[in-house]
DNA sequence: TCACATAATCAACAGATTGTTGTTTATGTA
DNA sequence: TACATAAACAACAATCTGTTGATTATGTGA
């Protein structure tokens, strides 16, 4: 099972994987060519064919990885103790994230594009579910007699973590994760968790 | 400047944007040939590129009309009314606005897609932006003696506004135009405007 | 109703791009 | 250093794009 795996191999990927993410700066996704990527890559493009099905493919996995991040940050921590959320931990896993964001901004500017936005969102909700399940699921959200699905408040959720997300990498700012958190936290501890009658601990 | 358009055209441009849209629910944007949307549309291959550029600039257009009328029902009201948001204005603005979602569902099922979402995510930040300076200019925003820029606020608002959209045309759901206006008001309202010390004005 | 402007069809084109294959060369590993 | 295998290379059919010139069909306005 411990094949160790052939330094070309790693090599030539890491390549193609450092190509795509350069060009995807210069291009939309549906302009670059295998070939491009081959050439910046400097590798013959039949090797592209020899480590990726397609570009589609390439693109998923670079996803995939990306994504591994943030799945472990958010392994780290129960965020419910009763019934009460735990707000400073929301912040500390916050932070983490907005760290990790920050420190790749030039990755992720170039693959949150509209084609990432959409596949990001998807791995991004099956990942929170979980995490929303365990808050929502014992709570009865009404609105004029019709129960609001815990679907709709991951969504929600979801889209203000991928707008800030958005702004973080897209906009010229002096925010630090730090203060990416506390901000977040703010604007959803204030406000949605109490309209939507969460019990909250601030420390 | 009033020149009545051929018949032919009208109906042309008609059948290909129909038939572009019904392609769209099957297959993704990338997938889709032009040669696809002329046998849908019953035209020749030709007759696409004697009315379209290429795909994107179909999509753009399709895109362009579904904006405008999001615009005409934002140009209609003043949210502001001194330093005081009219949330019963915004209410029905919102309404509006998931009603004509709602009539278009499976048009907008198909448009929302990722590809549309950072496109339609630019032409909805250009139209909202406005509305929000005009709420946010005088308002000093700090947090942690760091201004929050307005840019900010636009985003996490426009983010929130898309995944209601999204949630709305893509889940299961019986719920009304009226009720996701309702919905949102009360997360956005009694949440963040209070949060971000927006005085408000509920009737 | 009819002439005509113009829209749509059709066939054919070069140029790009894709994904694959068989052969040869280069190189990491043990 | 020998060998397994990764990468390079060249050539391939197949598909798609965008364009053009000639021909046919059809709305429109007189």
């Amino acid at each position: 099972m411990k094949k160790k795996t052939d330094l070309r191999v790693i090599r030539t990927k890491k390549m193609i994987i450092e190509a795509f993410v350069a060009l995807s700066k210069t291009k939309e996704y549906e302009e670059i060519t295998i070939q491009e990527i081959a050439d910046a890559a400097m590798i013959n493009r039949a090797t592209f064919y020899a480590h990726f099905k397609d570009k589609q493919d390439l693109y998923d996995q670079i996803l995939e990885v990306s994504i591994k991040a943030f799945a472990e940050i958010l392994d780290t921590e129960k965020l419910l103790s009763g019934k009460t959320v735990k707000l400073k931990k929301m912040e500390r896993m916050l932070t983490k994230i907005f760290q990790v964001i920050q420190e790749n901004k030039p990755f992720f500017s170039s693959i949150s594009d509209g084609r990432a936005t959409i596949q990001f969102r998807q791995k991004l909700i099956e990942l929170l579910y979980d995490k929303y399940e365990e808050i929502f699921k014992n709570l009865k959200i009404t609105e004029n007699d019709i129960e609001v699905p815990i679907d709709f408040i991951v969504q929600y959720m979801t889209s203000i973590f991928l707008g800030t997300v958005h702004w973080l990498v897209n906009y010229e700012n002096n925010f630090n994760p730090d203060h990416m958190a506390r901000l977040v936290i703010k604007l959803v501890g204030n406000g949605h968790l109490t309209v939507l009658g969460i019990e909250i601990d601030r420390d």
